[in-house]
This record gives C-alpha cells, sequence and structure tokens, in this order.
DNA sequence: GTCGTAGTACGACATTTGTCGTAGTACGAT
DNA sequence: ATCGTACTACGACAAATGTCGTACTACGAC
C-alpha cells in the first residue's frame, strides 16, 4: 500500500525565516487564518483559494515544509490542520498576532482588493 | 540643500504580509533585532552584516519601505529606529514575539554560526 | 578648496518564487 | 474494471529577490 506519508520537519527543525516567509504571501496567509477559525482540519478543497489547484498544492506545500500545518491524507482527501501548539511553543504569540492581525486587516479592507475573487466565509468568527 | 528626505509608509499603509516578508530574512531580522535590543537609534555602519554594503542599503530600504524601521539623516550618517508603536498598534505583539523568538535561537546556536565576518571576496573564479 | 567617511544608485547576475497547464496517481464508489 | 474526485509532479515561464562591484553624492573635518 502507497502508505502516502508526508515529510514534515520537527520541531527543532521549524525555522523562524522559514514560518515568516511562509507567512508573507496572502493565499499562504488565507489559509492560515482559514485553519485557525476552523480550529481543526480542513481539506485543501475546502480552502478557495484564488488560485489554480497546482498553485495551491505549491502553497500547502510551503506551509508544511515550513512547520506551519500539518498534513495527512485521508481517502482522497488531504487535510489540514495549524501545528499551532508546535509554533506556540517556539514563538509564543506569533500565531495568534498574526492571524488576528489579518483577520483585522481582511475586515477593513473587505472589497478593496480588485481581480481575485475570493467568496468562502470571511465573516463566520 | 540637499534636502535628503526618506520616503516612509504612513501607519495605514503599512501591511502586514510586507512588514513578514521583511522579518523573513536573517540579515534583516538581525537589524530589527539590534534595534530592539538598542531601543534607540542606530547608524547603519554600527550593525556589522553579513554582507556588502550595498546589499546593506538594499535591505534597509525593504524594512523602510515595509514599515519596520524609520530612517533619518543625520549628517552623514543615517540613524534607524525601530518603528514599535506604529507597528504595535497594527499588529498587537507581533514584534516582540518575532524579535524574542529570534533572540531565543541567536542564544541557541551561537558558535555554531561563527559571527558576522565580512571581507570575502568572490571564490573559485 | 581637498580628503575621508557614510551611504546611494545603477547595472548585472544567479536564485528563488509564484503562477499555470498538462499529464498523472491514489482512492472511493459503482 | 471503470469512472469521478482530489490532489501531485513536472516543466515552463515571468517576476521578484538577494547579492555584488563600481561609480557616485552628501557631509564634516582639515
Amino acid at each position: 500500500m502507497s502508505v502516502r506519508v508526508l515529510e514534515h520537519p520537527s520541531v527543532e527543525e521549524i525555522r523562524l525565516e522559514a514560518v515568516l516567509h511562509a507567512l508573507a504571501d496572502p493565499a499562504r496567509l488565507e489559509v492560515v487564518c482559514f485553519l485557525a477559525r476552523t480550529e481543526g482540519e480542513a481539506a485543501c478543497s475546502e480552502i478557495d483559494l484564488a488560485v489554480s489547484k497546482s498553485t495551491g498544492t505549491h502553497h500547502y506545500r510551503v506551509l508544511r515544509e515550513a512547520g506551519v500545518i500539518r498534513q495527512v491524507y485521508r481517502g482522497t482527501a488531504k487535510m489540514n490542520s495549524l501545528r499551532k501548539a508546535d509554533l506556540d511553543a517556539l514563538f509564543p504569540r506569533l500565531l495568534d498576532s498574526v492571524v488576528s492581525a489579518a483577520a483585522k486587516r481582511l475586515r477593513r479592507d473587505q472589497g478593496t482588493t480588485s481581480g481575485a475573487r475570493r467568496s468562502r466565509a470571511h465573516q463566520g468568527e
């Protein structure tokens, strides 16, 4: 059986710069905010990014390799969850401050961003 | 009179992604940590980065344009300071968490990376 | 004025990054 | 086995990024 195991960095391998870089992209930040909101697992297909699927895969990989999210296969789906405990242990309050700042900003300039179509529930909080 | 005024983003113009991106570089993170430690102004030449002067200028500009630092000319020197109040107002606890995480990390692997040395000509050719 | 120091501007370059489409694999359902 | 869904791998590409050296400007000191 193809176990389909995904490589994740251990806690010691998580690097601050990589985490910051992973968070410094709009699409990835959206994923992180979504996961922070749901506080559980979400399939890639649940999070409606304004990019193609290949690009989405790329962003999920960046997040996983930076240690920001954990990914497991479940059936045909790939479930994502925040590595909140790990990140909090390494960088206390970092994730919270980024997520709440992003949420605040999203609330403020909803509609200002032209172009990309986003749908999905940014308001359910 | 050479006015030599430097452009800074206003508080409203500071974007979270830009700040995160600015912080996601080792040289720039070092600058930020230095400024956080000194809690005042520091000339570019006071912070010994392991890059050339032109590259240093580039990094300082990235930090300034992201809204992370403020730069003013004073004589021949260019003084840098953290925009801590502005950043704290926009992204509460973000700067603190990043700086303390970086400080912790620096403390941990001090010695593996022998200090900032420059003066390296290009190798090989 | 000249000189040295601090930093800049510019062009060049290699690398990384974000983006996509196409072709493919893994799985569940039929 | 066949089909559809979910996601991946790969190659391609443009744009951004980090790096440098050289030539330059701004300022203070002499």
